[in-house]
DNA sequence: TTTATTGTATGAAGAGGTTCACCATAAATT
DNA sequence: AATTTATGGTGAACCTCTTCATACAATAAA
């Protein structure tokens, strides 16, 4: 198990912006606000499985991910693990601490070695005062977020295992670049994302691969046949096995 | 099955307001710039059952509950059903369509009579960006939203039937006054709820009105035990049967 | 008042998942 | 190369919750 190294930021290092300008949420920003943004940022870097923030720390601060993965998830006292989130490079997180100033709502470690840049609340937010642009960004980011938390709401309740599985493999692969059909991820990851064991994950999941549905690796799963866990997914269903 | 006509906004009617203005999300907000907003809307009333909008619908819209409660609803092809929210007098639903222009997330439908208003996203839009204070309090909301239904995946995965119960009575009755712990809420909405089977809340409820910790009428739940629910909720745990 | 409708109560049978126990293999560490 | 650790695979027993069937009480509608 690799030790409990809390996130230090370091001084600025501008080589690696590259990756938050071109994404989405300040892509169309005012590349002059951009820089100044990024004036604010400190860099760091983190070993995998190091923690970043844990749920109920004050949070003060907006991260982004510069490479690697970063997990968000919640533990219950019986030592059951859910994963929340798995944010990956040129995306954000830990905003709504930074927006509400609230506690952290969720548990922050990295997922794989990575870089991250960290924005503080404290010059974060008079900054945005004065960029009323990059408020309807957040308030577009925080939508969306919504709308992807309310849906995992709706299926854990509405859908059992295949119907979970499907949707979880299928907004994994979205997240890719089209075409790129190899999933990451270690099954013990995924059944703490759906929410249910690993052993009955894994048998989903081979039941798929007899099918080709799938195709099972080591630590990873390729999709093969998107369309039928589409059709799963949607139905919410029963049938799959 | 009461009919399904769909909400059709009436004129301006200005005596309903004190609902809104002395509400949290407003009421440290500009008094002018309240005025203005409250401009803009559109008064309408329902009847018990009526559709307000479905989820896939184009929204434009913010409503606000002047009496009466919201049903916010998922259902899945095989007719199961999942409640998401009940909005009560004062509060303000369909935000999300409102700021980000996508489509409706979920059906809202009046779970009793009620009052409304509707503020159309073509006038509130340019409103927000005229006004920043406005934008950070919907930022707010946001957060508070997301926090919420965060906390809702959390409850579905780790948590088991007595543990989500416990969860769901508890946030039923922080809805209230202090003091007042009495839910006026049908065990099957309680069971759409938490997504689990009436007869199995049910058979929960009882377990605990043999306790005293709750006690059950008709189309109602009274707390007695808040204490050892909370317990229970926050165990998420096995015992308390 | 009679008749629907809505809400509650309860048990038996069965499905869907979990847990546990164990082994196999791949990758990382020494 | 040897050892350890992480990941994947598998079946049997168990358990929680669902489903189904049925009955009853309270409220609303006729």
């Amino acid at each position: 198990m690799p030790e409990d190294n809390k996130a230090v930021p370091r001084p600025f290092a501008s080589s690696k912006l590259a990756v938050l300008r071109k994404h989405p949420y300040f892509c169309d920003l005012d590349p002059e606000a951009f820089d100044q943004l990024c004036r604010y940022a400190k860099h760091a870097t983190l070993k995998r499985g190091a923690t970043i923030f844990s749920k109920g720390d004050p949070g003060t601060s907006l991260i982004a991910v510069i490479s690697g993965t970063v997990k968000i998830s919640v533990s219950s006292v019986d030592g059951r693990n859910a994963i929340l989130n798995l944010v990956g490079a040129g995306e954000i997180f830990g905003e709504i601490s930074l927006l509400d100033g609230l506690a952290r709502s969720a548990d922050a470690t990295a997922n794989t070695n990575c870089e991250i840049f960290v924005i503080d609340r404290r010059e974060f937010i008079p900054f945005v005062r004065s960029q009323p642009a990059l408020a309807m960004k957040f308030i577009e980011l925080l939508c969306m977020r919504l709308r992807r938390t309310s849906d995992q709401v709706e299926e854990v309740i509405l859908q059992n295992l295949p119907g979970r599985l499907a949707s979880a493999l299928l907004r994994l692969t979205e997240k890719h670049k089209p075409g790129d059909r190899t999933i990451a991820i270690t099954q013990q990851e995924i059944s703490e994302m759906v929410g249910m064991s690993r052993e009955s994950i894994n048998k989903q999941l081979r039941a798929w691969a007899a099918r080709s549905w799938v195709r099972l690796e080591h630590g990873a799963i390729v999709v093969l046949n998107a369309a039928m866990l589409r059709e799963l997914a949607e139905a919410g269903s029963d049938e799959g096995d």
